[in-house]
DNA sequence: CATGAATGAGGTTTCATTCAT
DNA sequence: GATGAATGAAACCTCATTCAT
């Protein structure tokens, strides 16, 4: 296993633990033990606990922001744009629901005041831009961007969450009747 | 200072050092000092620091339960019912946001597999009610319940959120486009 | 429940406790709840933890020696007379399993280097002059008579022990098959 | 000091204290600073106080059984070889008294339910294979060898606890006269 | 006298971090 | 770089004792 190999399956472990165990509960030893490395090791690739965790968010939230603006290239009307948007986003955290809940955990806890920014979607400017862009069509609300990222990104959580409990499954049904609720709540009626 | 007087300032101390500095940096010793008794004193109410923290969830859901129910007396039509609620949770959390930052940091760590039932509206039968009926009036979507109450809840959550970070002051204004758009992609349009 | 009620229970709850889990792992706390008073009741009777305990041993000792020198208006000759001592004793163990245990707890611990003297069956002249009336008629060996009350002391404890392990039920074929070695072991043959 | 000298090191210094001051009054920062290493560095080889205390009676229980063996290359008749016995484990006793108390202690304490069996002497199969020997040879006593060998470990026992109480000093003559007192309680006379 | 909540020193154990190998 | 035993501060919790009621 080399250094790069090693470094990854750090973040791994620790995302992995984290996720099941939470920031409590999750000690050097384990993630060293998870990773196949010994604990000394660690502090070969990060300086401390804090900054091992600091940094896999950091990752961890710009794979996200990669994924939401997956299959981009046909363009589609703004409707069309916009579900791909809520569908990618959901589509991520169905595919790495640990990443979806350590993100969650991390930004809901004061770890997050150790990091500059916590603007979920806002860091992406090409969503930024794009909602602009509705705006100025006329066809969305006369809202900040700020409120509408939060909506969305707090939309895609909310019906995320429900499923990964276990209360209600999303289906494609459902997904679709979500999707169509967010952009309800954003496009002018 | 008498039993549950005592038993009240730990619970305080516990939601709001929790709050500032997360369940792990919050040893049971700052509670002590915080809540100004001595340490084994916790041990007279709460027979661990797990429990300490899960009654203090529980007691705060309740009291969540009950600010989201208030100024019903007046009936109103659906969408006024629907504008108080949101309101009433919008206003409660912006009334103890300590409390909704404990709740939503509680809510998003393992800590909350220890608890039954993670259903955050859903626990309350008067918001089931509200909904179902809307549905029958024709005036609601045909979705379930389960989705509505996450959607509604994580709607207001995500405006709290986007206030309290300091991103964008929600004035009376936008709140009130806020509650539009989460009714805008509730009811049919 | 008058004074001496309590303090007989406080005693007979510390023995009982200190039997099952030992002197550590027996709080105060417990042997107040065990006696049905409170923890601060204790205190009116005893100063302290230690002295509560060393004062049952005390009782319990002097208790032992009483129990020993039961029944012997009749004279008998020698060898009855050492008989019914060894059988004394060992039937006061065997009714009170829960005394000898906490004696012989007590006297294998440090707790034994705080009180001035620890002879078990020594503390009995009836018993020295016993012995030494058989040395002198030259029935008993010519032995130091600590040496000896060590040994029929150690004799009988070896026996009860054994009974009450489990490992050799200790039926009146036995203990009289043991009376008789104990005896042997301290005439002249 | 390398693994394993740490590990004997925390073991004689866990032996010393509990002789000196008991399972209670004898905490693990003590044997720590006692043993020459830090607190913590126990956790390294037992993963608590009670197996560290489990482990320690079992190593000194085998230690003993092995002294209690020993120099018996050259055969012997039968009292020979039954004053062999008895020597040995009174020497062993006398080498190492604190090893004596330890297990004392051990044994008259609750600690004792947590392994399996209690069995003093029974578990060297040599010794019950020597008694029955004798008993087949018609010099022992038709007596069961659970009893025998808890009357000749009693023995050594009493003896032992005497001297070592400095109430009478067992020298050469008269731990003469005690084993030829433990061979006429055993052999029929 | 009796109570039992309160105290806080001290118990066992954990764990982030270091460093000799 | 990699290792993992060692460290010791600090975590959670216990419990002998006190004292206001």
């Amino acid at each position: 296993m080399k250094g790069e190999e090693k470094r990854s399956a750090i973040l791994k472990a620790t995302m992995e633990l984290i996720t099941e165990h939470g920031f409590h509960a999750t000690p050097m030893s384990m993630i060293a033990k998870e990773a196949g490395v010994a604990a000394g090791t660690i502090y070969n690739y990060f300086p401390s606990k804090d900054v091992l965790i600091n940094q896999l968010y950091a990752e961890l939230k710009e794979k996200m922001g990669n994924a939401l603006l997956r299959n981009q290239e046909g363009t589609g009307n703004l409707r069309e744009r916009f579900f791909l948007l809520y569908r990618n986003l959901y589509a991520y955290f169905m595919e790495n629901p640990e990443e979806f809940i350590f993100l969650e955990q991390y930004s809901n806890s004061p770890f997050i005041s150790q990091t500059p920014a916590n603007e979920n979607l806002q860091f992406q400017p090409a969503v930024v831009e794009f909602l602009n862009g509705g705006i100025e069509l006329g066809i969305f609300r006369d809202m900040e961007t700020e409120l509408m990222t939060s909506l969305l990104y707090g939309h895609v959580v909310a019906v995320a969450k429900l499923h990964l409990s276990g209360r209600l499954e999303i289906n494609e049904t459902r997904l679709e009747k979500a999707a169509q609720s967010c952009w309800d709540s954003i496009k002018i009626n």
